[in-house]
DNA sequence: TTGTAGGCGTTATCAG
DNA sequence: CTGATAACGCCTACAA
């Protein structure tokens, strides 16, 4: 058992008055003498009194916590997500509850029953990539736990999420391709099971239309996102007789392993063969021969929205009526 | 106002029992009959019961949550060492509070007063590049919240840390170096005032003497950690009439930036330069020419260990006696 | 302007 | 084996 700290009762008893008043005087209650509330305050001030918020959190109901539920730190989308989320906490008096799902589905499911039996007022989650059981969604409800998605949401209706429309960027990087002249553009994909990786697949589809371009599913390969997975796809892709000169990746991860590989085979970037990928990770900026662009899809701002919509929640505990934000992405140029 | 779950009282009501039955029947009191047990945990299961934590924690004066604070989550260094925490954490049925100060100390005192108010039940903390008073270590110990250290840990007696020995990783890389001829070798240190600046300058020196090559004062150059001062650092040393066939530099992200110069004046790296730093940050993995070598500090598990000490604290109540762990540091040849 | 009483949900203590 | 009571620290009607 800890020691315990001061408590409004002692600076009661101290000052021969009702516990009542101090707690008055200590919230600036109008009715209350300006002497006893100075007094009250030294007093306070001496014995180093500080309110116990678990008392508070307890009777209030309200723990001004909310949870932050993702996939992993290690990626830099996410942590600036989570850099953001931590400043709109600190302006509205929040703090911040972590847990990393690693994409397991079970180990998500487990933060949110922590984060529930902790009483957080709200959670902000990117959905794992193995997530299929939305079941958390409705148990959510019931409890009156608001929750937003950003970035990986789930296709399910009635629910808030945030997310960046991906084929903004995509007909950007087509185009961009398009415009010096590639005709044979490949898209490595995502696991098909996900949300991200069918709208990137649309995507794709429907930029190509736009530039004229023909269609052709061999130039559309998927991987798990396992290294092993990437090069496979890269393989699957090089070996075609007509070899695609421009390829569109998943993301900047898969990117870096396929340029690895790409490079051992002796093939140079911007001549021999060009990349784009989505999420634009700060280290292209470092690498001798970075991929030709990347697609911003702004995690602070997702997450800096997502925040502001559940502090909304938050605060009128009105679940009826959900928002749904889509931010474009952006092809941004390197070198 | 949230509607009210399911509490215990209305289980007692429904059963016609009195509240403490049921709160035994659900802790399993070994004194409760067999059926009463059963009949509470039906009833509670009917009524969806969930114990309401923050009652629990008033009473108990125990939050299960720690506190974790760390300059920025960007950092892979740092991101690795928060999901070793939450791993230790969880294993222990705790929460992850989170706080990046972003090397600001007033930012830093700032989480540390709300994880007061959130009365968590302990800190782990790695300081921030220029935080100089450390006055809130006695501020918790009065209040008899442990804190452990790791990484950057501050200078004085008296607390848990946890941290790496940079000597034996600098000893290891001036000894490769000179093993394959260097007699010039620089050290790009942080800031002077930085604790891990001061031991990286120490090391430095007893390796070369280890090595026995002499010592010059001017292959020391400090950098004051950005992209500019990074810049500058290296530019002092390649202006230098003797200058370094080899570098070790404070960390990785410093190495980055010299190494995009010294390509651009068309130096070749491990040809007419070479480079070891600390970090061994994984995205080396994918660079074409990345440095010769990188110093590991294991961030996992010294995060690991700091967790563990500060769970062994919460339990014991004993602050009395610290622990200081220190961890070796280890060179990583790279290709 | 201040005090009294009651309650938030749970558990520990003491009685029966 | 079970029940009544009190207590954790704070807040707030209601009373004075």
């Amino acid at each position: 058992m800890k020691k315990k700290p001061a408590t409004i009762k002692e600076i009661a008893r101290k000052l021969k008055i009702s516990a009542s008043t101090v707690s008055r005087a200590l919230n600036n209650h109008p009715s209350i003498g300006l002497v006893t509330t100075m007094r009250v305050k030294k007093m306070a001030e001496e014995l180093h009194y500080e309110p116990n918020q678990t008392a508070i959190f307890f009777k209030q109901r309200r723990t001004f916590t909310i949870g932050v539920i993702l996939p992993s730190l290690s990626e830099p989308f996410f942590s600036s997500a989570i850099s953001e989320i931590e400043n709109v906490a600190g302006e509205e008096n929040y703090t911040v509850l972590m847990g990393q799902s690693h994409d397991d589905a079970a180990r998500e499911l487990q933060i949110i029953h922590t984060f529930k039996k902790h009483r957080v007022d709200g959670i902000l989650m990117s959905l794992g990539k193995n997530t299929e059981d939305l079941g958390f969604v409705t148990m959510l409800k019931e409890s009156e736990i608001p929750i937003v998605f950003f970035d990986c949401v789930p296709r399910i209706e009635g629910v808030n999420k945030v997310y960046s429309d991906l084929s903004s960027g995509m007909q950007e990087a087509i185009k961009s391709f398009a415009a010096i002249g590639h005709k044979n553009i490949a898209l490595i994909n995502g696991p098909e099971s996900l949300l991200a990786s069918q709208e990137r697949a649309e995507a794709y589809k429907d930029a190509l239309l736009q530039e004229k371009l023909s269609f052709d599913v061999k130039y559309v390969v998927n991987t798990d996102l396992t290294e092993a997975g990437n090069i496979e796809a890269i393989e699957r892709l090089l070996m075609l007789p007509d070899r695609p000169s421009a390829i569109v990746s998943f993301n900047d991860f898969v990117t870096l392993d396929v340029i690895k590989y790409v490079r051992q085979k002796g093939l140079v970037q911007k001549r021999d063969i060009f990349f784009i990928s989505y999420a634009n990770y700060p280290l292209w900026k470092y690498m001798e021969n970075p991929p030709m662009g990347s697609i911003e899809q702004y995690p602070d701002k997702q997450a800096r929205r997502a925040a502001e919509i559940l502090f909304k929640q938050i605060g009128t505990k009105d679940d009826s009526k959900t928002e749904t934000v889509i931010f474009d992405s952006k092809l941004v140029l390197k070198n």
